[in-house]
RNA sequence: GCGGAAGUGGUGAAAUGGCAAACACACUAGCCUUAGGAGCUAGCGCCCAAAAGGCUUGCGGGUUCAAGUCCCGCCUUCCGCACCA
């Protein structure tokens, strides 16, 4: 008989073949109507800007999404999985200079390169909704939303201390600075200006912003902590001092004092206020402001502070810097007991945090104490603990569970009461009131960029600011204009698009020429999908309603308060525009791990990039994707190492010729109706049983996709030990062709390409997405045999084997039938025996 | 400083409180030969020449018949937050 030519795994061949039929049906991944009957997934990845290079970060989130929602087709559900592009931003401007290309021909050329890398590795997505946020059609809608913001009230604009990146050229939202740095240029310090912003009022919506969190059970825990702290909502009691000076000279009442000399203190401590040894301002306090114009001594000590502030800013390290103050010879009033104490100005308090102002209680607070030590301010003890017999603690005694003491009236009420009756007292006065505050500030989405949405606004002349009318948008980018790095906004140099006729009175007018911060385009962009081709509105209501919330959302956990924040504002403010139902973007979240490569994230500048498109040329995109699935848990950092993917490919290739080995006894036997199995017709039906119940649940909940591929692995290898027997015939056609054809359905949410291949060479039709996912019959995957433990006092002995639903007495009298057993209890007294059936037994002996 | 996650072979890792190291990678030995980034077989935590045996999940305690897993204390690494009043 002449040597039968061994089969070669060809990745290449078979990935370019299906590709091409793929391209060729664009029905194939399109999610179906809303009247089709069959329960919704929408699972999203999150959409990558188009840097012209997909990287493994991206791989592996796409190839968690993928799987995913290919389970879910073969699971009989509604499938909505697209992908669009962020292609607005900076980058595109600097690629621009450097090469003197069109920002637009550079993202456009860009996104053609990626999604081409995309459709290589065999992603699902449907292409026919794709969006780019870069394109009019697009970005028109962005203007759109603006303009129902601003008439909403949501949309403002004001001079304000912003955040500039030197580097970027523009201004930064609060989101976008990271320890006083750009979060594009880790190393350039973000400078403070003031300049006119546009800001969407997002505080609004900040209690039910965190009270949302709460109801976010499906999204990392992780991500939950870091919107709270970010949102930062505090809870106290603004109280006014006065300036004692003023006081004196003017009405001398109480709580009636002007404007320039009340201090405003924000505190959550006001049960401490007798406490208060002074009162300390924020270096750039209006107030300070005001005194050191008189005071040139004072001014230039004043901006030390400000100097240190700065650097305090800068070196991420807050708490380990030097408190300093200057004491400005004022003193304030305090106006529960009319107490002068001095204020002064202090390096530690910041104008953007409350009032700018804080008192001081150096008893009850560690910054205070410390920098009362510093300055030989008053220490007084307000707050002694609830336990009376406790001794007097160490200051600063800073627990809130205790009793007031040396506080006049209200000495002897507890911490919480006290603050209860010291803001009722306050409101009554008029010279304070309970005072929820919160750290999060209004978004501000003005950049002085060319590569964004253009604000939808104009300055008239005569009218003032007027929005430009919706008829008219969308306010088209001008394309034939040059990119310099002068500052200011590059819009501002086209006069053609700057010099306008005002909407409403015909005159002449000019455009606002900022353009929107690229985080809006990625705000609503996911609504988008559901109805990508409308041009008279973003999305039709009715079919957001169907799909919203996304089912599974997917990316990385640096967006957690970026992206993250500012879509969930966006999707409430359009649920009180009335145009969705759902309160939240998406019902799970799944942050997925970095790609590590020899210790480090990979990065250009580390210079540890590993190429998708050189692991596909050599592996095949189904070994490049199987492993970034398998080589860590997807919420895990995972290590890119080449000899894995190799290892996976060459695991596909014993797939392969197992497969192409068997197909024809599997298409003969298929079918067929076939006997009880035994023999090893059992034990590979049970293997196969076993891994489609640990598969199916896997993707159900925790997402191990790792020991997914392992025990997909695990069943090949027990397929590939009975090849003799399969060789032979022992096993029926009909029980290969089961075997064979679930180890396709198994295999096609992590190797589709290999996945169709197989299955058309076994003789299905249809597709296999589009067929049924394998089913696990319990009966077929137990056990009958067990092999079970013993143990003699915890430790392991030997193990017995026995039937699966063997009982305790079973089990017990087998454990002491074995001879190494017997050997060594032999002269002991058995105390206790422990049997656990179906998992071991334990004999306790002295 | 506060909060979170993690720490298991040479490497990536696995293990609803019940046989630690599944599945891979690398390595070693053998086989095969259309010499391939191939395939097949076997070995592979540590100690001991081997067997028998003993030891082993960052460190130290505890709970339990039984702990990588639960509890307490500590160490290390990574991530997030932080003069937030």
């Amino acid at each position: 008989m002449p040597e039968e030519k061994e089969l070669r795994y060809d990745p290449e061949g078979i990935e370019s073949r299906w590709r091409e039929r793929w391209a060729a049906d664009a029905e194939l991944y399109a999610a179906e109507a809303r009247t089709c009957g069959k329960p919704k997934y929408y699972v999203l990845e999150m959409l990558p800007y188009p840097s012209g290079q997909l990287h493994m970060g991206h791989v592996r989130n796409y190839s968690i999404g993928d799987a995913l929602a290919r389970h879910m087709w073969m699971r009989g559900y509604n499938v909505m999985h697209p992908m669009g592009w962020d292609a607005f931003g900076l980058p595109a401007e600097n690629a621009a200079l450097k090469n003197n290309t069109p920002p637009r021909d550079w993202t456009l050329a860009n996104i053609a390169a990626m999604k081409r890398q995309m459709q290589r590795m065999g992603f699902s997505y449907d292409w026919a909704t794709e969006i780019t946020t870069c394109l009019p059609e697009y970005y028109r809608w962005n203007q759109w939303f603006f303009l129902r913001m601003y008439e909403k009230g949501l949309v403002y604009k004001k001079k304000s201390k912003v955040n500039w990146c030197p580097e970027c050229c523009t201004v930064l939202a609060n989101e976008q600075v990271i320890d006083g740095r750009c979060w594009r240029h880790e190393d350039t310090l973000v400078e403070q200006r003031d300049l006119e912003q546009w800001f969407f009022r997002i505080t609004a919506y900040a209690q039910e912003l965190l009270d949302g969190l709460d109801k976010l059970d499906g999204w990392p825990e992780k991500v939950r902590t870091m919107q709270r702290n970010w949102i930062g909502r505090s809870e106290g009691t603004e109280v006014d001092f006065f300036l004692a000076e003023e006081i004196d000279q003017g009405s001398g009442v109480r709580g009636q004092g002007s404007e320039a000399t009340r201090i405003r203190v924000f505190t959550t401590r006001v049960d401490t206020i007798f406490g208060a040894t002074s009162v300390q301002l924020a270096p750039e306090h209006p107030l300070v402001t005001a005194l050191t114009a008189a005071d040139a001594g004072l001014k230039t000590q004043v901006e030390r502070l400000i100097k240190e502030q700065k650097k305090a800013r800068e070196s991420g390290d807050l708490g380990a810097i030097e408190k300093h103050g200057v004491p400005t010879g004022h003193f304030a009033i305090n106006p529960y007991n009319g107490e002068l104490v001095p204020m002064w100005v202090a390096s530690y308090v910041l104008m953007e945090y409350g009032t700018g102002a804080i008192m001081s209680v150096p008893g009850h607070d560690e910054r205070d104490f410390e920098f009362a030590k510093k300055y030989a301010i008053p220490i007084r003890r307000v707050i002694a603990p609830a336990d009376s017999n406790a001794n007097e603690p160490a200051l600063p005694f800073t627990v809130e569970d205790g009793v007031l003491v040396n506080s006049g009236e209200y000495s002897g009420l507890t911490c919480a009461a006290a603050q209860k009756r010291l803001q009722e007292a306050a409101a009554r006065g008029g010279f304070g009131e309970a005072k929820v505050i919160f750290r999060l500030r209004d978004w501000g989405v003005s950049r002085q960029r060319y590569w964004g949405t253009p604000i939808p606004m104009i300055y008239c002349e005569r009218d003032g600011l007027v929005a430009v009318p919706d008829e008219q948008l969308p306010v088209i980018l001008p394309e034939q204009i040059e990119i310099t790095q002068q500052g200011g906004s590059p819009l501002g140099r086209v006069p053609d698009f700057v010099n306008v006729a005002c909407p409403r009175c015909g005159g002449p007018a000019r455009r606002e020429t900022d353009t929107m911060d690229t985080f809006v385009d990625s705000s609503w962009y996911f609504y988008r999908y559901t109805d990508a081709k409308n041009d008279s509105a973003p999305f039709d209501s009715a079919t957001a309603r169907y799909w919203f919330p996304i089912d599974q959302y997917i990316g990385g956990v640096e967006h957690a308060i970026l992206h993250l924040i500012y879509s969930r504002f966006w999707t409430k403010v359009m649920r009180d525009l009335g145009m969705v139902g759902n309160d939240e973007p998406a019902t799970r979240l799944f942050t997925q791990g970095m790609v590590i490569k020899d210790g480090a994230k990979m990065s250009k500048s580390r210079g540890n990039v590993v190429s998708p498109d050189e692991m596909v040329a050599r592996y095949g995109a189904d070994a490049t994707r199987m492993y970034a699935l398998f080589a860590a848990p997807p919420d895990r950092d995972l290590d890119w190492q080449e000899d894995g993917v190799a290892g996976v490919s060459r695991f596909l290739g014993r797939v392969y010729r197992l497969a192409m080995r068997y197909a024809p006894a599997a298409k003969a036997g298929r079918g067929q109706q076939a006997g009880a199995p035994e023999g090893v017709s059992l034990k590979l039906l049970r293997k196969l049983h076993q891994t489609t119940a640990k598969i199916t649940q896997d993707f159900e909940g925790r997402w191990h996709f790792n020991t997914c591929v392992a025990a997909i692995m695990e069943f090949v290898n027990e397929m590939q030990a009975a090849d003799a027997e399969l060789a032979a015939g022992t096993v029926s056609g009909t029980v290969i062709h089961e075997l064979l054809r679930s180890l396709v359905l198994l295999l096609a949410p992590f190797a589709p390409y290999l996945a169709a291949e197989l299955w058309e060479e076994l003789g299905e039709d249809g597709g296999v997405l589009r067929a049924p996912w394998p089913r696990s019959d319990p009966e077929l995957a137990k056990e009958d045999k067990l092999e079970i433990p013993v143990q003699v006092n915890g430790k392991l002995v030997t193990v017995v084997r026995v039937a699966a639903d063997a009982d305790a007495k079973t089990l017990e009298a087998a454990a002491l039938g074995d001879d190494r057993v017997r050997a060594r209890i032999a002269g002991k007294n058995v105390v206790k025996v422990i049997v656990v059936p179906g998992k071991l037994v334990n004999l306790v002996v002295k």
